[in-house]
DNA sequence: GTCAATCCGTGGTCAGACCACTTTAGGCGG
DNA sequence: CCGCCTAAAGTGGTCTGACCACGGATTGAC
């Protein structure tokens, strides 16, 4: 008669609750592998000694956090960690903020300023080889504002995928969603003179010839240097935008 | 006979999943604040067209997110951006890596580095006394690990918040349940010799007046060589460590 | 007036049934 | 013998209605 009923408390917590600590623990532990398929709902439920609905809201907090692919007629399914989550997170966490779309660049420049130094040291040749691509794809791109939005952002990826640092990879990967929210705003503002693109290039370049180098210092300035043109650009078009009358002023 | 069942797509998904998104974009859009009292379960579940059991298992995923807060016997309540989750979502992401608990620290790096800059532009005179008191805090706790710990830790947050990035300042909270796993590790090994922490004192003066001479290059760079002394620290103790014989090797 | 028991509204759980989708196995016709 | 097609089995998806457990307010007794 020692069944573990209601009469344990089985770390505090009870029903749903219980069920996702404990797949979540097991999916920290290791004990489950991506690609591994859990017992039918039916069975589960009887082997954990829950209902059925009450099982079915664990699974499904797991699969909102990425954790379970619960697929119709077929099963559920371990998933490998999703940094897409990640990102949801972030933009929820930062949805009631003022100003994020602006904000999140500071987090953008964190990250790659210090994923720069770091790839100065560990980048291999191979790093540098996928770097140096983009930069190929970001020149042929210069007059297509769509491909050339990509180049660039694979740019920048590709500098802190050299950095070996998962912690800052995923936490790039988190930020992209609100990076790109922010750049489709910029470019409504930015008509993109052929002046500027052609900068940027330079721009780019110079960076990763620092990185190229090795020298940490001057990768992070150029990189600095970039950032800080980009950011005096839009100034200087929401100035000149709001400065001769407008129509609806 | 135009009645909004299974008929209409609704965005393509059902049930749970509509639901979910559906009071997700209630609080991205800013419909629901933080506080607001959803209506009971019954209720909700008949005014969205679904039965009890689907509408728990959105609310139960809301809940993970840290997006309501559902009590017994009280009600379920809107609960405002909650930076815990995105730490258990980094943790969670980040578990399959090794050696994280070393890389996190690149994270901590990249974002206290930026956010020093940010600081030194913007820190009101209000967060230059914030930042003062803890150093004040960790003078008096030197001789207690425990207090001395969370006065360095109050220190940085300080930088952190006086960037006025939220950006920065959710992503340093995110990593802060990492940074403390590996900040007890290293703690593990560390045996704290008074001249080390005398010397810590210093390094966190000259980051304080740095930032109070609102100097960004000199305080990020008094913030470097504080992290580097201290990676230099943990390696040398690691070889001591290894270097004599020890019993189990 | 204070304290207690009671009642009501809330979330928490359960059981069983049925629907929808996917896969597969078997039968039927070629 | 091969191939297609249908039916069945197994899975997640949903619903219904009931009951339990908890919190607070109301009401009653003292």
């Amino acid at each position: 008669m020692f069944e573990i009923t209601k009469s344990e408390p089985e770390g505090g917590q009870s029903g749903a609750a219980r069920v996702f600590t404990f797949f979540r623990d097991r999916l920290l532990a290791g004990d489950l592998k991506a690609g591994d398929r859990l017992l039918a709902e039916r069975e589960l439920a009887l082997a954990l000694n829950v209902s059925r609905p009450v099982l079915r809201e664990a699974l499904r907090s797991l699969a909102i956090l990425g954790l379970v692919d619960i697929q119709h007629g077929r099963g559920t399914f371990v998933r490998s960690a999703d940094a897409s989550v990640l990102g949801q997170a972030l933009t929820l966490c930062l949805a009631p903020e003022p100003n994020i779309l602006d904000d999140v660049l500071q987090a953008r420049i964190a990250i790659e300023c210090q994923a720069i130094r770091l790839a100065c040291e560990r980048a291999s040749e191979r790093d540098l080889q996928a770097i140096a691509s983009t930069l190929d794809k970001l020149v042929d791109s210069l007059d297509d504002p769509e491909r050339g939005g990509e180049a660039d952002y694979a740019f920048h990826l590709a500098i802190v995928r050299a950095s070996g640092s998962p912690s800052l990879m995923k936490i790039y990967e988190a930020i992209s969603p609100l990076l790109m929210r922010s750049h489709i705003e910029r470019r409504r503002d930015t008509f993109r003179e052929p002046a500027i693109t052609s900068g940027l290039v330079d721009a780019h370049r110079s960076v990763f010839l620092s990185l190229a180098r090795r020298d940490p210092d001057a990768a992070e300035r150029d990189l600095r240097d970039h950032f800080a043109i980009g950011d005096d650009l839009r100034r200087r078009n929401l100035i000149s935008a709001y400065e001769p009358k407008r129509k609806r002023s």
